[in-house]
DNA sequence: TCGACTGTCCGTAAGGTTAAACATAACCCG
DNA sequence: CGGGTTATGTTTAACCTTACGGACAGTCGA
């Protein structure tokens, strides 16, 4: 019911007898005006509630929003679970705190956008995981803006990628060099189907470029190369790194004949998940079975026992995308190694 | 280098030969046009790669942005490592996803923003715990935008709080129940200066409404009627609910003679990192050391052993804010309940 | 002393959209 | 048939900002 008025430049402008220019430009372009009439312009504003030029005003005139879209594979609560995503996350916004740009969460489904459309407003993004609904991304591309596409690569456009084969490989050697018995895999999304459990032969020969399959064949290799190729029905997988999941598809390896000697896990939360189905059955770890995941989260490293993974650097990989994506000129596509780390699963 | 002119729906008027406020119409509202009419403008927005109005240009002129701020007490990093924040989170961004709307993440330090300030973008705000800064919700109020307060309350504004009272109450009256020995407390932020370990007497007895207060009244008070008050010296506080800051003060707490028989902790987090030092210690928990958390996250479940702890609804908290702030006349302030969950720490 | 330069400030013209008011034709009902 | 409704479009006027080209006075170098 308070009868104040909206401020405006244009309002502040009449109240200083200045010209809305130079409004304007005491917040913009402080070198354009002396100092003192920019001081008495800013403290008239503080006074009055102006708290600086309209925003959207401002990105209609310049055509820039400041806003880069970080796009999601799935829906973003999954995402709010995933302590890997969040990490990344976390270096995404520090850097574009730095640089006074805002981060738009998107999903990576369609199903998610109605008419009112989002993927106007960035003007720059950033891909985490290629999304589920790829029918997304041919409208990203067609607006011709800066990607940055993280753990996937496009082509034609700047891709941050980790050594998924090299960290699985030194796992998975580590595993074969210690144990003797059945190695078996707990996957993640390796099937196309949801609600399929165990890959098949087929699927296995069908290409395919996700982290998790570079992590599988890097098993595989190890396996081939010590002589003890692993079997094909020794290989889970679970559709979400969830710990509902994970349980489940541990629950099912752990039960089954022969009893795996080792569990090479895809994520830091399977293997959790293996380890806590391992108590459950009495099965001593690391004596009669041995765990390693991949991620290196922080509860990998705050769980008793520790659990031995690949250590990925997600804190950097979150800040180097940001980088990447706000000055794609200066920057090439990478690959981020990564490093193995034993611990007390194995 | 594409000289793929940009479109508008000037651009998209002309070349079907209608007014632009027809292809407006055709965007947002529906019922001002004959269907056939707006399928061929929808399908030729589609085939030219045109993806809705402009949001700047529509908000300039509505006036309206479809951004509902959420300032975080802190700086954003710390809180995408607070599962109970995430979890709320989560719960908003489910709300705000189905109304269409978008979220900005706000830190809650002025620090942050520099002269080119966010705070204009915002239509409505959610205060997720009371901001450090106190001098960011002076200008936020100043705009007369709808504000729910969530952890603490706001004179004049819509608050969503938690029974934190209660829920500690029941926490510590359990624990005096089932315990004979010393009871210590592990608290989050009870001193104004950082680096402080200790409350002082002086510092106890000012008044203070936040929820770490609350449930350090709760366990005060729970202390007395079962005769047993809490001692000052007893009282230990961490800054900030991180892993690290948890491990120092429990590693102090649990060193210090006499031994507590007890730990009331503030947070699921803390809880953890007492457990873990326990266990450093070889003190056996429940058998010496009795303890009980705050919250219920996800990690409270999952640990083993399980940990003891107060359950509060943080996603449902998270739903319910969302809804208040984008309808605020059809809701008044609330106080959700907590529930103590007895585990195996207790 | 003159031209060139510098430091300040101003006027104006977009920029893409939508609410409100207006226009037109078709339709309906007694 | 006449008056009023409905369905469908159009015209116009903001919304608030900033880039750009000028304007004007004072300063500097030769």
């Amino acid at each position: 019911m308070t009868g104040t008025k909206k401020h405006t430049v244009k309002s502040i402008a009449q109240m200083l007898n200045v010209s809305t220019a130079t409004v304007s430009n005491a917040f913009n372009r402080p070198d354009q005006l002396s100092r003192e009439l920019r001081q008495r312009i800013l403290a008239e504003c503080e006074r009055l509630g102006y708290s600086g030029p309209n925003p959207a005003a401002r990105s209609l005139r310049t055509g820039a929003t400041g806003v880069v879209g970080v796009m999601l594979a799935d829906k973003l609560a999954y995402n709010f679970t995933d302590s890997c995503a969040l990490e990344f996350l976390q270096g995404v916004s520090q850097v574009l705190d730095d640089a006074q740009v805002n981060m738009l969460l998107m999903p990576g489904r369609r199903e998610f956008y109605r008419e009112k459309s989002l993927e106007a407003i960035p003007e720059r993004y950033i891909l985490y995981g290629p999304p589920r609904d790829m029918g997304i991304l041919e409208r990203i591309e067609r607006q011709r803006k800066p990607i940055v596409s993280v753990d996937f690569s496009l082509p034609n456009h700047l891709a941050l990628n980790v050594d998924n084969y090299g960290g699985a490989k030194a796992a998975a050697q580590h595993i074969f060099a210690t144990t003797d018995g059945p190695v078996y895999v707990m996957g993640l999304r390796l099937t196309k189907t949801p609600m399929m459990k165990r890959i098949d032969e087929e699927e296995l020969r069908s290409p395919d470029l996700s982290i998790s399959r570079q992590r599988l064949e890097a098993y595989l290799d190890a396996g081939r190369e010590a002589g003890r190729p692993i079997r094909t029905e020794h290989i889970w997988s679970s559709n979400e790194s969830t710990w509902y999941e994970g349980i489940q598809a541990a629950r099912e390896a752990l039960n089954s004949v022969p009893r795996p000697a080792a569990l090479l896990c895809m994520s830091d939360q399977l293997a959790l998940a293996a380890l806590s189905v391992a108590r459950e059955l009495e099965i001593d770890v690391p004596g009669q079975l041995k765990i390693v995941g991949f991620d290196d989260t922080p509860e990998a490293r705050r769980n008793h026992p520790q659990i031995s993974t690949v250590y990925q650097p997600s804190v950097e990989k979150g800040r180097l995308a940001a980088m990447m994506v706000l000055n794609p000129e200066r920057y090439e596509s990478r690959v981020l190694p990564t490093t193995l780390h034993i611990r007390e699963t194995s």
